[in-house]
Order: C-alpha cells, then sequence, then structure tokens
DNA sequence: TTTCAAGTTGAAAATTTCCTCCACTTGTTG
DNA sequence: CAACAAGTGGAGGAAATTTTCAACTTGAAA
C-alpha cells in the first residue's frame, strides 16, 4: 500500500521517535517539535514531513504501550480472583505511566484521546466492568462499587504521581492504597459515574 | 498611604474583579485578560493598570477564600475528635474548591503558589500535623498515617473534581469517601512523603 | 553514471497570548 | 469652571509556537 520509507528516511523516522520518547518521558507530550528537532540534530521540516499531526507521533510512540495496557486487562479477566485481577491490573497500567509522563498524560487526563486510546478503551471497558461485577458478586467488593470508581482511583492515584514525579517517583504506590483500601472499605455515597462522567474522567481535555 | 482610587476607577476595579471570579470559576485561573476586559466591557488597559500582575488579581480574589481555609483548619483543631475534625477540614475545604475551578487551581496544584498561598500553607501544616497525630495516637488512624497522606488525599479528590466538574459535580464526594476510608484502613507501603514532596503536590508548577 | 522522486532544511509567514505605550477622556479639587 | 492628575482604550510590539514552502541534497532504480 504505502511505499517504503527510503533508507535515510527511514533512519531519521527512527532517531526521532528515540528522541521524542525520551523527551515526553521527562516533559510530557507538549514538547515542542523544534525542540524533537533540535534533540536529534534534524530540521523542524523532517519532524513535519514525518508527521504531520502531532497524534501521528503520539500513536507511533505509544501504540505498543496501549496494547500492553490491553493485554493486562485481558490476562487480569482470566484470573480466578477478581479483585485480585484488578489490583494487578491498575498496578501494571500505573507501572507503565510511572515510567513515561507522556503515556500518563495519553492514558488520563490531558489531550484529546486518539483514535488508538479510544478503541483501547472501548476493549477494555466491558473487561473491567466484569470483573468488578465479579469481584462485588464474590463479597470481595462492596455492593455500590462499580466501573467507575475504578476509573476514579485510576485518576486519583494518577494525579500523585503526576504531582511526585521528580521528588519521590514511587509515592503513587502509596496513593495507591489507599485509593485500594478505599475502594474496599467505603461507604460510597452519591451516584455511581456512568460511561459519560467516565469519558470526562480520563479524556478532560481542558488545559 | 496609598491613595483612594477615584471613584470610576473603583467602580471599575469592582467590576473587573467581579466578572474575572465569574470566568474564573469556570475556566480556571488562565483565563485571558483580553476574555476579563471583554467580558466587563472595560479596555484591556484597564485591567493591567488595575492588576499588573496575574498575581495581584488572584490575590484580591482569592484572598478571603484562602483566609476562609485557614479558619476552617482552626475551628477543626478545637474539636475533641481529631479525625472528625480532619474529615471536616478537608471537606470544607474541598467543597470551597467545588465552587471555583480557579480557587481549587490555586489552592492545588497549576502555577506556582502565592504568597497567601504559601502563608496559609505555613499556618495550616501545624495544625493538620497536630490533628493528625492526635487521630493515629487515638486508634481512629493507623500507624504510619502522616499529614502527607492527607496532602495526597486531597490532591487525588482535587483531580477526580477538576475531571468531572462539568458533568457531575458531585462526584469528588465519592472520590473523598474513597480517600478517607482508604486512610483509615491502608497499610501504607513506602515512605511517608515529607515536606519537600507535599510541596511538589500542591505546586506542582508544571504546564 | 545518470536521473529524479523522495527527503531535508531553515527561513519566514501565520497564530496566539502577553504586555507596553500614548493620545485621549474624565473625576475631582480649589 | 478651570486645570490637571488619574484613568481609559486599543493599536501594536515582543515572544513563543505552529505550519508552510521553495531551494537544495541524496538514495536508489535503470
Amino acid at each position: 500500500m504505502t511505499a517504503p520509507l527510503r533508507r535515510d528516511a527511514e533512519r531519521n523516522r527512527q532517531l526521532l521517535l528515540r528522541t521524542a520518547y525520551d523527551l515526553m518521558a521527562v516533559d510530557g507530550l507538549d514538547v515542542t517539535y523544534e525542540e524533537i528537532a533540535r534533540a536529534a540534530g534534524t530540521g523542524l521540516g523532517t519532524v513535519y514531513r514525518r508527521f504531520p499531526q502531532r497524534q501521528d507521533l503520539l500513536d507511533a510512540l505509544f501504540a505498543a504501550h496501549i496494547d500492553a495496557v490491553v493485554g493486562f486487562a485481558e490476562e487480569a479477566a482470566r484470573r480466578d480472583d477478581a479483585l485480585a485481577g484488578l489490583v494487578w491490573f491498575l498496578e501494571r497500567q500505573l507501572e507503565l505511566e510511572a515510567g513515561s509522563r507522556g503515556l500518563g498524560e495519553l492514558l488520563r487526563g490531558r489531550r484529546q484521546s486518539s483514535t488508538l486510546v479510544q478503541a483501547a478503551g472501548e476493549r477494555m471497558t466491558p473487561i473491567i466492568a466484569g470483573l468488578v461485577a465479579r469481584a462485588v458478586r464474590a463479597g470481595q467488593l462492596p455492593d455500590g462499587v462499580t466501573p467507575g470508581d475504578f476509573a476514579a482511583a485510576h485518576v486519583m492515584v494518577g494525579s500523585v504521581m503526576d504531582a511526585s514525579r521528580t521528588v519521590a517517583p514511587d509515592l503513587w504506590r502509596r496513593a495507591l492504597a489507599i485509593a485500594l483500601a478505599g475502594l474496599r472499605h467505603a461507604d460510597l455515597p452519591g451516584v455511581a459515574p456512568d460511561e459519560t462522567v467516565i469519558d470526562h474522567l480520563y479524556h478532560d481535555q481542558k488545559k
């Protein structure tokens, strides 16, 4: 379909991907194209030629990670112990996010979600919902806990991760412990977040 | 000391404050001066003349709220029941934040903190620390829970508030229930966040 | 080796937001 | 009501970032 890139172009493409990945791991998704070009030692035009939309770059950079997260969900669903599966899934996903600020921004707030992230969400939604339902049925979680509450927990832990990344890169594990213990023991007030609200939790898309 | 403003200027000042407050309640602290001017029906120069630094505007807008939060802390400390005091304090503060996205941004992440916020923090730190210590001593909270964990809880609930404000303005209460139950029941791993880390939790100051 | 489509580059235009400046207007004071 | 300090408005300069583009270079097919 699409012609393969010329050898030098492909080399540049890989170089740009590596460079962009490293920059975004530290500074988040909003690194300047100019910054990427400078760090990679290419011209600005080269970055634009290869990745006309920033979304193109993000997709190329993070597709594998997104797939991995979906894989985690599927693997978690195979467990007999539903709650253990949920905990394991959340922890794996957060570990990935801990490795790259950019990935965290992609998977949670900031920036409207790409097709990739949306598709991944659609695949995981029923899986997680099934796990939560199983855990509740088994009495591992109190009645009233919903998938949306896990989404909230994810966002909550992520916020601590984002704020403490540079000074306490493991603090999110403490936040995770709080969130998980909370889900197990809280008597949740109000109405559970439905699909629409979950969508906002993840793709807030404001500056 | 400072000469009083001319009557028309004072009228404009109040108008700008009201306008800015309303805009920031919805859109956060980063509303453009141009937007404020347009909404207030004044010229851009007028906004800059009255509030040369954005911090001047923020201080004028939120000083009262910040004082109120400090007042909550002091009142909480007077309670016999330390944990109830902590819960009450956190809930009051979050209720204020729920009323204005701007205030939430000021009190938590985003934007380096003003002198006002810093001063408030310094007044509240020992108060909250005392309450936490009392609650732990009384067995209301498990050993190992620290003031920093309450800061984390605050940030965590705030992140849910920020993300769901427009579609589920009360969802933060559910997040608060999770966080509080978590603090009461979690066996916290890792090291507790110290002062430096708490500072980062609150004043992350990245885009 | 020749040829040329593909690739590269960096200057410059377009955007966006911030902030200054000054000619003009208006309260207020004597 | 005269005089002027204080206040106002908004065009336009500065800075940061995005995006385009035309002149130049290079890999690879014939």
